[in-house]
DNA sequence: TATGAATGAGATTTCATTCAT
DNA sequence: CATGAATGAAATCTCATTCAT
């Protein structure tokens, strides 16, 4: 069977895949109607892939890898820079990257479905919380520095929620937002939000 | 069999299925391990319990309920109340309803956190929705009253988002802080954030 | 309990009872289910009847029973009759049972249909069966005369055909016809192409 | 795994079921025990077969299907010749089918039998009645025809009850009659009875 | 490169029946 | 006279995975 098949053949389990989890989640997808949807046997399956998981990674790594590099990029830019508070440059810097990862999750948005809200059973159900531990370090630093400029001590609790409320603005966004244009005007705003409340209540 | 052996079976199933359901979360527990845990039949459990689903329910409904019933006093409140914004003696009015939150979330935080993080593939999966359902509703109200005012707009987005907002702040709170009185200080924190979003946010 | 309120129990359950049987047949009728619908509980039903099988007998006992006691007399009366042959006094004799049992069948017309369609997994599935095997003996004793005076033998599967037939026509009769005097007239036209049949096709 | 050796888990599977269908009816049969008998898994028949109704149809359908077709065929040959009364060469047709159908159920009588006696519950189980509902139609235009001519009404229920009674007669003799050469010659005499019972008792 | 038969353990649920009270 | 908790076995069906071909 030449490559070309083969790579229909894989194709197909791939978008019968993405319908069956879309529809009934990580855990109560069955690969027999994954099976059926591309007209192949469960043998095919298991020579692209090792096993239900991996084919769960292989589809929403498609969104999730993009978006990992983007973030890494971005907290790697953070790092050269010279400014290391909450300055209008800085902030700018943000939306850059929001208006970034909304593309990526609208350029694969049925991927992103999946990956943050059909997960659960999988070994990237917690993926989203990868990203919040990332956004925690970086903002837990910048505001060690901002409480030392302040004379106050650092809220860990707040820098934690807020890292979280980040990444969930996000899920939030794409799961209720169809429209990738509204969609970035939303991050703006949600961003000031953020960035206001990241002022006011990271310190005690 | 006297009633006080009775009640014993049951509260054992009860025990051993919110073990069994903290660990593994509602879809992958297991009706048998419940029962090598309770020492009893499955015959036992479908004896006090139509299925799988309402011994599930029994559980969380500990939680659940009490929850409703303060939400929905708060509302009735609030209904009742001639004050319309969120002016400082509303702000109170939150914070007691906050409080009594937190007391019986974490009077029952076990059955709490099953709720919240396990109950994927329950009847019951969808339950914090319901309550950003009702303060949508509230806040969307409130909304259109603070617009009237300022010749604005309400940016239904915001309040759909705040309220998921307010929502998840407890879920976070339960799920990461252990300590009641630490939970509270939390809150009061958070909702003065919230608050202040709202403010600035809700309007376009 | 008085004796009053122990018969309306038993009552209850009786009645219930036809109702599940009527609906799912004896093997999937439930006993849990008689009992809710009774509103007591299994002891009660256990109090009354030794098991599932001895309550199914209660009820259709009330149809069986009067119709084994007529079919017996009927052919009680045969034997001390000196006419052994199917002459009209016959006939007027065979549509005086049809007619008893019609009444017998209407006057207890949702029991006989439990018995009559309901019965399967039960130890009463084979009843009909019964009032073949007696109609068939009677008949064959009939029949040898008859055979003899013609100077031609028994067809033994006819007669056993259409006894058969006999017992199906009024099993035919109880599902397919509601009011018992259309039930009555049918009869009688039934038995005479019976008798026919008999006169015709039971010799070879 | 051999074309052969799949073949034979599958004849396995289905003569252990057919030997649990004849022996506890379609209701009472356990797939436990078939897949012992045939020394495979429960998981080997559900590959093979959907469910247990569907090797119940699997088994009884090389029986059932032609049977129908015969029937569909008979039928058709009717609607096609310009006789349309019982006359001798008619009744010489029905003789023809009746052969074909006793030839049918005799090479499948395991089959038959399972079909006639023991589908309750399965999907088959009103079987029967489709065979009825076709000849009662045929019979009805017949009868309307010879109704005209005499000027008579046609006795609609006798039409019912003597197609009911066709059916019957099949099953009765599949049931009662071992030798196929010996269930011809019955089913010749039972059709003319039938045919006379037609012509006498189907107006009114 | 794929097939597809088969595994084997597991799932939830239902049931008639029993028996101490 | 009746309760109702509990049994314990059985039921059908689903599943991810394997492996000889």
């Amino acid at each position: 069977m030449s490559t070309k098949e083969k790579e229909e053949t894989k194709a197909k389990i791939i978008a019968a895949a993405k319908e069956e989890f879309s529809e009934y989640g990580f855990e109560k997808s069955s690969l027999r109607r994954i099976c059926s949807k591309a007209e192949c046997t469960t043998g095919a399956i298991y020579f692209f892939f090792k096993d239900k998981d991996e084919l769960f990674c292989a589809i929403v790594n498609q969104v999730l890898m993009p978006v990992q590099e983007a973030v890494a990029g971005h907290i790697l830019e953070d790092k050269e820079s010279t400014n290391h508070l909450l300055i209008d440059s800085d902030f700018e810097h943000e939306i850059s990257l929001a208006d970034k990862l909304v593309d990526i999750l609208y350029s694969h948005r049925e991927e992103a479905l999946i990956l943050l809200t059909k997960s659960a059973g999988s070994s990237l159900e917690k993926a989203p919380d990868i990203f919040v531990a990332q956004l925690e370090k970086e903002y837990g630093e910048l505001a060690e520095i901002y409480a030392k400029q302040e004379g106050k001590q650092v809220d860990k609790y707040m820098v934690h929620w807020l890292s979280h409320l980040h990444v969930e603005a996000y899920i939030h966004l794409v799961t209720h937002e169809e429209d990738v244009n509204e969609a970035k005007k939303r991050t703006r705003k949600i961003m000031l939000f953020l960035v206001k409340g990241w002022l006011e209540c990271v310190l005690m």
